[in-house]
DNA sequence: TTAGGGTTAG
């Protein structure tokens, strides 16, 4: 075996995957050698070339049990080699997507429009389907049929790039369609311009040059410059759900539960909180895969997810403690659906998530690795809520961590006095950043994705952040300490004079008694109300009272004493128009790039997670 | 071979 011919005709023999030809090496003592040295030469998938001198060939003593090739090659210890010629590595060309010819195998780059998680088809294959685009605007169907979940394209969104070689264009309703053939391989990049250029792919080795890394640069440049995605659907945290949309969810894998066999639960969370009561679904604990039971501050956190049919599957393999995106997930409030299951009827007007059966739309489960940058993300958050909670004891931070219903801010209070407002809203990540400037000129109503510098905040302790806040005037105030009620009470006293009270307020004085401080025989006017106080009522039951009677306080039995709830149990003083004011958190910051400055205003969760993040002080 | 994007109806 001499030859160049011999050697590959030998080798032609066997095959071992897809188009990969290969021998064994063997390395053995030097008297062992026999039938004389060969130079092989071997094309591995048509990727990377090898040459290998001063090997022997011999039969291989195994072959009846690996049926593995006949030969092996021996390595001698007198000179043998082994080339490995990269330098050889065949040139790749890429056809642009609006040139495809029917029937011809390519090579092709292309921003992926749309994509489904592999599923199972009806014959022996994962299938993938996706929708690629170029330069060109041609957007050109992808069928990927591959035994194997890891052969298939690693795409988690909408803007990802992928090269694929060794597709082949088909025509399938008068549009050109590609279809992997022999030797197909893929890789996937990250479409975010700036992001580093990191292959996601389980092949061992692929190629890779600088005009791969070149137009992987100008193919997320083009991206970014047009309006790819119309997409229905988005990636939404749990606190930005809005009920009967569809939407993607990156989230972690807490524990899952068989329902039924068309059903599976899984309880998940990606740090944020639902402002919406989340329905709970209840699963036997021996079928319950993960953490069976978490604190009542973790579970206020964990959305109960169903899944359907043809996803039963995929959750069947999924392990808890697994980072997800769960595709086309849906919201649905007042569901009543789910028979048997809910822990009690009060729970049907509770939000459910359900992932309908099929793969419409994308529908499906993806797994995330570890590295991947929206995982570090949610890490992020998750951690965050750990902290939180490790530090629960704390008054303030329950009052913190309490966030008043239903709190809607006037965008026109806030324009008013210039300042940009960030009410909390859903933005997907594949937004395009805008520069400061750009966003003043936007107008109001936007959601906007900026990079910028942080140049002032305020204030720099936890505590002033607090503020009392009224929801029917939108108005907004400090906290007041001592000095600032003294000041209420003394500039209140200078208004004292004679007013016609309602009719239904008694009006009489009252003396000052000796020992009151301050200017003795004083008499103060006096008004009566009547007042109810309710003893034993629930929180619905105050609600409904409130509909029929003027002044409603709720009191406790304490001790043998009629005392009042803490300052955060609703009251009612409806005679005078009284709000009761609500408790939330409001910061500012000042950003500013190369273009502007805009003053931003955090509230609610995005306030902790910012003192989290600036190490700001607690007291 | 398979699928060939375009919502379950729990």
């Amino acid at each position: 075996m001499k030859s160049r011919s011999t050697s590959t005709r030998m080798m032609a023999k066997k095959k071992f995957g897809k188009g990969v030809e290969q021998l064994t090496i063997q390395s053995i003592p030097h008297h062992k050698h026999s039938e004389g040295s060969a130079m092989v030469w071997a094309c591995m998938a048509a990727i990377d070339t090898m040459v290998a001198s001063g090997f022997t060939v011999g039969k291989s003593p195994t072959v009846h049990k690996d049926n593995l090739h006949p030969c092996n090659l021996l390595l001698t210890e007198d000179g043998a080699c082994i080339y490995l010629s990269s330098a050889k590595a065949p040139k790749y060309t890429y056809a642009k997507l609006d040139s495809l010819k029917a029937g011809s195998v390519v090579n092709v780059y292309g921003v992926v429009v749309f994509f489904k998680q592999p599923f199972k088809s009806r014959g022996t294959d994962f299938c993938s389907s996706l929708k690629i685009t170029d330069h060109s605007n041609e957007k050109i169907g992808c069928t990927i049929f591959c035994e194997k979940l890891e052969d298939h394209p690693k795409i988690f969104r909408n803007g990802d790039i992928v090269r694929m070689h060794r597709v082949k264009a088909q025509v399938f309703n008068k549009s050109i369609t590609l279809v992997n053939t022999f030797g197909f391989s893929v890789v996937t990049f990250d479409g975010v311009k700036g992001a580093p250029v990191e292959p996601r792919t389980s092949s061992r080795s692929f190629h890779f040059d600088p005009d791969d890394q070149r137009t992987v640069e100008e193919l997320r440049s083009w991206a970014a410059s047009q309006a790819l995605f119309a997409s229905v659907t988005s990636t939404v945290p749990l606190s930005a759900v809005q009920p009967k949309a569809y939407f993607d969810l990156t989230c972690q894998l807490l524990a899952k539960a068989p329902v039924d066999t068309t059903c599976t639960l899984l309880r998940v969370w990606d740090g944020t909180r639902c402002p919406h009561t989340l329905l709970k679904v209840i699963v036997e604990p021996h079928v319950t895969e993960g953490q069976l039971s978490f604190s009542k501050e973790r579970e206020n956190l964990i959305a109960d997810v169903l899944v359907y049919d043809n996803h039963v599957e995929v959750a069947r393999k999924l392990k808890p403690g697994v980072f997800l995106r769960i595709y086309n997930l849906r919201a649905i409030a007042g569901s009543s659906t789910v028979p048997g299951l809910t822990r009690s009827q009060l729970q049907v007007d509770h939000l459910a998530f359900h992932l309908h059966g099929g793969t419409s739309y994308g529908r499906g489960i993806g797994i995330l690795p570890d590295n991947s940058p929206d995982v570090q993300e949610l890490k992020r958050y998750e951690n965050d809520e750990e902290a939180l909670s490790e530090l629960n004891d704390s008054d303030l931070l329950e009052v913190w961590k309490t966030p008043p219903e239903s709190l809607v801010f006037n965008d026109e209070h806030f324009s008013s006095v210039g300042w940009c407002l960030c009410s909390e809203r859903s933005c997907g990540h594949d937004m395009q950043k805008v520069t400061l400037s750009e966003v003043k000129r936007s107008g109001l109503g936007r959601v906007h994705h900026v990079r910028a510098q942080l140049k002032a905040y305020e204030p720099h302790r936890l505590h002033e952040a607090l503020k009392l806040y009224c929801s029917k005037c939108k108005s907004m105030q400090d906290v007041p300490d001592d000095e600032l009620l003294e000041s209420i009470f003394s500039e209140a006293s200078k208004d004292c004079g004679p007013c016609s009270p309602p009719p239904w307020v008694l009006s009489g004085q009252v003396s000052l008694p000796r020992h009151a401080p301050g200017p003795s025989n004083r008499a103060l006017t006096v008004y009566l109300l009547t007042q109810l106080m309710f003893e034993g009522s629930t929180l619905e039951e105050m609600c409904q009272l409130m509909a029929s009677y003027q002044n409603i306080i709720p009191v406790r039995a304490s001790g043998g004493h009629l005392s009042l709830f803490d300052l955060s149990a609703p009251f009612l003083f409806r005679a005078l128009g009284i709000q009761p004011l609500q408790f939330i958190l409001l910061m500012k910051l000042e950003l500013q790039d190369a273009t502007d400055t805009l003053d931003v205003f955090l509230w609610r969760h995005a306030v902790s997670f910012t003192f989290l993040l600036f190490g700001v002080r607690w007291d």
